[in-house]
RNA sequence: GGAAGCUUAGCUCAGUUGGUUCAGAGCGCCUGCCUUACAAGCAGGAGGUCACUGGUUCGACCCCAGUAGUUUCCACCA
């Protein structure tokens, strides 16, 4: 058969996630197995994939299909989100370019652009993801905004609202002047800023004297309503009682005294602006003043300001602070660097404002998500997020769950006409409960629905109830089969907005944990170590990676440096090494379907040790690569499936069994190799999926339906220790052998005999048919003596010899032997020490202290064979 | 300002209750090879005071304390 020397991956990956769809596979419905879940976290609707989604979903999709294969009920359910403002923005602005401005339209209008948007662009990204091989249940696809996850939405904003947890208040709240939206705490995203601190003079009414104010934000002082003061403060006692003008705007407020102003800070005296600034706002409840509020939506300044109105908050710092100085009221300037709030999504500076808002309480929430981490119930991985989680729930704060958008879930609040509101699932409940509340029959038109939209994360945080329908109709087989999911992938920068969320609602609404296990991938970031972004330009196209170095290539790149929680440091050279690997598979299948098999012939020697010491080694990697995944350890896995099928397999068992040039392979022989080979693309199937099935079926003629996705993972069986112990003495002889021949430079087509020294019988000559082999050695010779003209070196007590016509040179022997001489003395010396130490011997325990003994023996027995040898020499 | 994590080879990282020759892996690098599966390969090789200082112990990469550097999270005083 003639198979190509390298490895194309792309119509095999199309060939093969075709059949694999084409069987349903992928497809879960409840059945007698025991059940596996994921749920995906939903990547926006309208949005593309990048590296980290590739990470992401990778990991799933390992951990889906070993679940598969180990005879489970695999589900993995996908779908997609909403994303309220992301996908709101994107449709604005395209409303935009095409002069329309979402002012002008009317709520259903804007409604039906973006759902011809979602249409449009909506779906890319699970259509990229198939290119990545993932084994998702499509049929199951859901969305936020479809009509089982609305249904569940309201629902239970409903149901909280009756719990008394959800409430209506005017707060101040975080708002994005560019979106025009109000957001939650968690959407605020701290930067760090070289500003400057401006120190302004506010004249003292009716006295010559002024107090000085150092602020950030010149542009507020219209919003200006006290000053304030610490009443312990000696340096401004003096302005206890006064009143003070407020620079340009000439407005007379009172100096109110409180403690929280810091005395230490600038001047002591704090400008005190109520509707703009959350302490302000705290010291204006208190002290009874008034709140002007100076700004509008969009942060141009309002009316209400009288001064710069309609110009934009930064242009009137620029130019308040010009003016200010003009009037001989800004005493100075003074670099200063401070954090300041922007919006995650729209990158503005936020605007604190005062607004009405729906807030959901979080201290009855927070309780119940607390206990199933603290107990173990909930694991998260690596663990050290315990502790994030804990000090994030333990001061949390109610959450602002009302947003001033129209794309998502609209608030299921109807205003009375006469005021007053009631919370229903629908019109008809409505208008019942409004009469119920007046006694007065209304229409559906006099009621009002609330205009506000739900937080995005207000309906994620359902995401693994309503997928199977377990809001609405929570009796339902599928949710009682699937739910709890088992582990949840997902990225750390959002265990407050999503992971901690679900836990909350699953234990309100279920008293169960959503999912037993968290895996926190790492953030995927350039070689330099910056994180991927679309504005550095930084990240490269994962369809494009694909192309080049096909999907199981990519995998394996995202999978190598990716312990949990750890950041990733990604380079394409990853993805390379990746190809690389399917190539050496690639090119160990070529090998075996060369092969003619000769069913005359008998097994040879040196393949019956290969295939005894390979079922060894298999077993213990197996071992090694199940706790490893049972772990979450997925590098460490993959890592040693990789090392068992290049160094193991193909360096050494193939190595030894396959037949000289132009001769067969005898049938046990080829059986055996099938059988082991089949059993590697087992275990690394869910690794990379498409070249494992593509290698599955090349090895053998498969029956229908007898393919790599739904076969079991090979059974684990007893590891034979001490054929890998003796299998080890002999690679140990044969590197030796090799490092000779390298640096002697001698020939590999050159044979060689090999002189063993075994005085005490120590070496099993089992292997000696393996050495002739690897080392193209013609003899191997067990000698009592020692040859003259030969290299020599040791292993164990044993020595060996390869005699080489050529002058040996004896100085060179002698110092090798010398160093090794050093070396094992040394060593004896640290193991005498320790032997001698009664505290050691009488300390520690008894197998620590008998291996101690047994080193010491060995060490001897060696030093006695090196000193002879170099007697010998001499 | 508070908290947590990290620091091991050129790079990225393992090292699971202190005890095998425990100082490791992959990549990279160097040397020699187109050996009839694979140059996207084969064989061999070199590289590290385990951040620093002190302590506990018979024994410390591992436990404790401190120092330095670094990352992240939280809070935020204008």
């Amino acid at each position: 058969m003639e198979i190509s020397s390298k490895y194309s991956p792309q119509a095999t990956e199309e060939k093969w996630y075709r059949h694999w769809i084409d069987k349903k596979y992928f497809h879960s419905t409840p059945d007698e197995r025991e059940p596996y879940t994921i749920v995906i976290p939903p990547p926006n609707v309208t949005g593309v994939l990048h590296m980290g989604h590739m990470l992401n979903n990778t990991i799933q999709d390992v951990l889906i299909r070993r679940a598969r294969m180990q005879g489970k009920n695999a589900c993995w359910v996908p779908g997609t989100d909403h994303a309220s403002i992301a996908t709101e923005a994107k449709v604005v602005n395209k409303l935009a370019q095409q002069g329309i401005k979402k002012t002008d339209i009317s709520r259903e209008e804007f409604l039906k652009h973006a759902w011809d948007w979602t249409h449009e662009h909506g779906g890319i990204i699970l259509k990229q993801l198939r290119r990545l091989g993932a084994s998702c249940d499509w049929d199951r696809t859901a969305f936020t905004m479809d009509e089982i996850r609305s249904k569940s939405v309201v629902h239970v904003f409903c149901d909280l609202y009756n719990k008394g947890l959800i409430y209506r208040g005017v707060r101040m709240v975080n708002w994005d002047p560019v979106a025009l939206t109000a957001l939650s705490d968690e959407e605020v995203i701290y930067k760090e800023e070289h500003s400057k601190l401006y120190y302004l003079k506010y004249m003292i009414e009716g006295e010559d004297g002024y107090a000085v104010v150092a602020t950030t934000r010149p542009e507020t002082i219209m919003g200006d309503t006290a000053m304030c003061i610490n009443p312990n403060d000696p340096k401004n006692q003096y302005l206890k009682g006064k009143k003070v003008i407020v620079p340009l705007v000439g407005r007379v407020i009172p100096v109110i005294e409180d403690d929280y102003v810091d005395v230490e800070f600038g001047t002591g005296c704090l400008k005190v602006t109520p509707a703009h600034d959350v302490n302000d706002y705290m010291l204006g409840d208190k002290h009874n003043l008034e709140s002007i509020n100076i700004f509008n939506d969009d942060a141009t300044v309002s009316e209400a300001a009288g001064l710069y109105v309609g110009m934009d908050r930064m242009a009137v710092r620029k130019q308040i602070v010009k003016d200010l100085d003009a009037a001989g009221l800004l005493e100075k300037v003074e670099d200063y660097n401070n954090k300041v709030g922007y919006s995650e999504r729209t990158n503005v500076p936020i605007e604190p404002k005062l607004s009405m808002q729906w807030f959901l309480k979080m201290e009855h929430l927070a309780k119940i998500a607390l206990a199933p981490v603290e107990s173990g119930d909930i694991r998260f991985y690596p663990p050290k997020y315990v502790n994030l989680y804990r000090h994030w729930l333990e001061n949390i704060k109610d959450w602002c769950i009302s947003r001033q958008l129209w794309w998502g879930h609209q608030i299921p609040a109807y205003y009375l006409p006469e005021g007053g509101f009631v919370v229903a699932e629908n019109i008809e409940e409505a208008l019942r409960l409004a009469k119920e509340k007046t006694g007065v029959d209304f229409s559906a038109e006099q009621l009002r629905q609330d205009p506000d939209c739900l937080d995005t994360w207000f309906s994620s945080w359902l995401w693994p109830l309503s997928l199977f329908d377990g809001i609405m109709n929570p009796d339902n087989e599928e949710f009682k089969y699937y739910y709890p999911t088992n582990d949840l992938i997902t990225a750390p920068d959002i265990i407050f907005f999503w992971v901690a969320r679900m836990i909350m609602a699953g234990e309100e609404y279920q008293h169960k944990v959503p999912f037993n296990n968290v895996y926190f991938t790492g953030i995927v970031r350039d070689k330099r170590g910056r994180k991927m972004s679309k504005s550095l330009g930084n990240s490269p196209d994962p369809i494009e990676l694909i192309d080049k170095f096909g999907a199981d290539g990519v995998r394996m790149g995202m999978l190598l440096t990716a312990p949990a929680g750890n950041d990733l440091p990604f380079d394409e050279s990853l993805c390379e090494q990746g190809r690389n690997f399917c190539n050496k598979i690639w090119n160990a299948l070529r090998l075996v379907k060369g092969w003619t098999v000769d069913d005359n012939l008998s097994q040879p020697e040196t393949a019956m040790i290969a295939s005894r010491w390979f079922e060894a080694r298999y077993n213990k990697i197996l071992a090694e690569t199940n706790d490893n995944l049972d772990r979450y350890r997925l590098s460490d896995a993959l890592m040693g499936i990789y090392k068992l099928i290049w160094d193991d397999f193909c360096s050494w068992y193939l190595e030894m069994v396959k037949a000289p040039a132009g001769c067969s392979v005898d049938r046990v022989t080829y059986n055996e190799t099938v059988t082991f080979f089949e059993n590697l693309m087992k275990i690394l199937h869910p690794f990379m999926p498409f070249i494992t099935e593509e290698v599955w079926h090349l090895l053998q003629e498969r029956t229908d339906g007898d393919d790599i996705i739904i076969s079991q993972q090979p059974t684990q069986k007893t590891v034979d220790a001490k054929m890998l112990d003796m299998f080890g003495f002999a690679q140990d002889v044969i590197n030796n052998i090799r490092k000779i021949r390298a640096e002697k430079n001698i020939s590999f087509r050159q044979a060689v005999d090999l002189l063993v020294v075994d005085k005490d019988c120590n070496v099993s000559r089992d292997f000696d048919f393996v050495i002739m082999k690897l080392c193209n050695v013609e003899h191997v010779i067990y000698a009592d003596e020692k040859p003259h003209d030969a290299f020599g070196f040791i292993v164990g007590a044993v020595e060996f010899f390869i005699p080489i016509a050529d002058a040996v040179d004896v100085e060179a022997e002698l110092k090798k032997l010398e160093e090794e001489l050093n070396y094992t003395k040394g060593f004896l010396k640290s193991v005498e020490a320790k032997l001698s130490n009664e505290r050691f011997v009488n300390g520690a325990p008894t197998a620590v202290v008998d291996k101690e003994r047994k080193k010491k023996a060995d060490a001897e027995a060696k030093i006695k064979v090196i000193e002879e040898q170099m007697a010998a020499l001499k």
